[in-house]
DNA sequence: ATGGTTTTTACTGCGTC
DNA sequence: GACGCGGTAAAAACCAT
């Protein structure tokens, strides 16, 4: 076969899947022609079509991008979500032989060996640099939301790093461990978020999200002190637009109600916010329990109880 | 899973503006 | 009458075992 033969077929079988002669028009002597891509058989000469219902054999849908294409398309291998790429990447086969099933010399096995050797490894790097990318987006993502500084960001995609590399991940979704290494760099740095503000930002619920969080604890030894209800007065106060002095007055009320064993068992966030309440009616700057209970997201039941409680020890 | 504890939900009555 | 508050019972959530 020579060179000029097959460059001539191959021009008209592409010509022919545009326009083909079928034949002759029945009304002027002009030659028939079939336009695929119209779906037409017209003649050449008048127009007039002699066929229009053509066979389609495309798709019967329509992809509008790549994703709608990878959904809707029907072919090519299987993909099992069991390999973390879903099976879709390159491998280099182990029996060490080439295309034609021929066995490699010694030369050509060690080759095949670092390029299985390499190609593992980047596939796996590659895997770890997604996912470190995205859960750290969505760190970023959450910590803005609840108004994080950046030092707090770094800190949690520093436990998330360190969730990767000891393996921590599979079984766990990355949003969750992201909202769990998050959540911890918050109470390490003294300015916790509560689990229901977390909650909010988060895809994931709350279950999930004490369940990871517990485990990445555990895991990584990370030591973390439990929650102080002082460290909700700042933003309390704020959110309320009360002074100063209520929060410093709260501040006391809490101090003594830590001498007197009230902390324990209970929601430090619900102590502050009843710290709080107290504490602004001892200092005249009265709100509601109902306001304190929405800007702490604690119940109005809780309050009472535990202004009660507090009212109880400081009197004496 | 279980039991004990805390928190929430839902409802009530009381006093005040 | 609406509002803030106190109280209660039952359900739900949480935690250690």
């Amino acid at each position: 076969m020579s060179d000029t033969e097959t460059r001539t077929s191959v021009r008209e079988s592409e010509s022919e899947t545009t326009t083909e002669s079928t034949g002759e028009c029945p009304e002027c002597d002009g030659s028939v022609v079939h336009d695929e891509e119209h779906g037409e058989t017209a003649c050449e000469n008048c127009g007039l079509i002699v066929d229009e219902d053509e066979i389609d054999l495309g798709p019967e849908w329509r992809a509008y991008d790549a994703r709608d294409r990878a959904e809707k398309s029907r072919v090519g291998a299987p993909a099992t979500k069991l390999i973390h790429d879903e099976g879709l990447s390159t491998n280099v086969g182990w029996q060490d032989r080439d295309g034609y099933g021929r066995t490699l010399s010694a030369d050509q096995r060690r080759r095949a060996q670092r390029l299985r050797k390499w190609n593992e490894r980047y596939r796996t790097q590659d895997s770890k640099d997604r996912n470190l990318r995205q859960a750290l987006g969505e760190i970023d993502r959450m910590a803005s939301a609840l108004g994080l500084p950046k030092d707090i960001r770094e800190t949690a995609s520093v436990i998330y790093r360190r969730a990767l590399d000891e393996n921590l991940l599979p079984g766990r979704s990355i949003e969750g461990v992201a909202t769990a290494a998050l959540y911890g760099a918050a109470r390490q740095a003294g300015t916790p978020r509560s689990l229901d503000e977390l909650e909010r930002v988060s895809r994931v619920g709350r279950r999930k999200l004490t369940r990871t969080y517990r485990y990445v604890c555990r895991e990584l030894g990370l030591e973390v002190e439990p929650t102080k209800p002082e460290q909700y007065l700042p933003r309390l106060t704020s959110a309320l637009e009360l002074d100063e002095d209520v929060e410093r007055r709260a501040r006391s009320l809490l101090s003594t109600a830590r001498r007197e064993g009230l902390h324990s068992g209970r929601n430090p966030v619900g102590l502050a916010a009843a710290a709080v309440y107290a504490s602004s009616l001892l200092t005249n700057h009265k709100v509601t329990q109902e306001a304190v209970g929405e800007a702490a997201s604690v119940s109005e039941v809780t309050i009472r109880n535990r202004y009660t409680e507090l009212l109880d020890v400081v009197e004496d």
